[in-house]
DNA sequence: CAGTTATATGCCAGTCAAGGAATGCAGACG
DNA sequence: CGTCTGCATTCCTTGACTGGCATATAACTG
């Protein structure tokens, strides 16, 4: 159960900054530094992090280090929401009902 | 965006327990310290983090307070999540469609 | 090989969250 | 009103995480 690695990575901001800035394309350290305001360094280490939860992979193009995002773990959290999810949605289900029946004062 | 005060709220492992727990059924502050191997205080404060995320309710019973899960938060991470699943699920047809192709020695 | 670029790492100081023990507080109950 | 129960809060200590800076490392360039 490395699911604690996972949500530890994405419990940081600036992780999920850089998570949602891979979204778009793979990108080299220094561009993912740079969109997110972090130094290079900073930007190193989250990378590191997120690296050894397995959210994203390395790819080596001359002396850059492409970072491109795994989004094969994210699944683990889809499960895990997944009974809150039915809870959620029974929720929604209720309200809407309740709502329908008050409906006449549109 | 209260955003990171739920991320941060479901970082900590006993919270997700606590959280995990309440699926099952409300129960009051004592209760959840033992079931997690807490200790009372310690119960009271994860508690509190839980609430400010809006991910607990409390209803309070003579001298008891029964905490209960409240799963709509919940739905801020699913939204989140939203576009990795999409990029998860297309891998893995990805991944289905070259098994297909390779399926011939199962 | 010397120099430059791109990135990783080590070290350090500041910050913050967590756990434990003790205490405060409100409701129940005689 | 005194007491007991269930829970919240405070104080304190400790460990973890973060950022910055300096430095090491690796790969390209000439």
């Amino acid at each position: 159960m490395s699911d604690a690695a996972l949500w530890t990575a994405l419990a940081d901001p600036h992780r999920r900054a850089i998570v949602t800035l891979l979204l778009e394309r793979p990108r080299p350290v220094g561009e993912i530094a740079e969109h997110c305001g972090l130094s290079q360094p900073s930007a190193s280490k989250h990378l590191k992090v997120l690296r050894e939860a397995g959210l994203v992979r390395v790819r080596q193009d001359a002396q850059r280090r492409v970072h491109a995002l795994d989004p094969a773990p994210i699944a683990a959290l889809d499960a895990w929401l997944e009974p809150y999810r039915r809870l959620w949605n029974s929720s929604l289900d209720a309200l809407g009902r309740r709502l329908d029946e008050t409906s006449d004062d549109t």
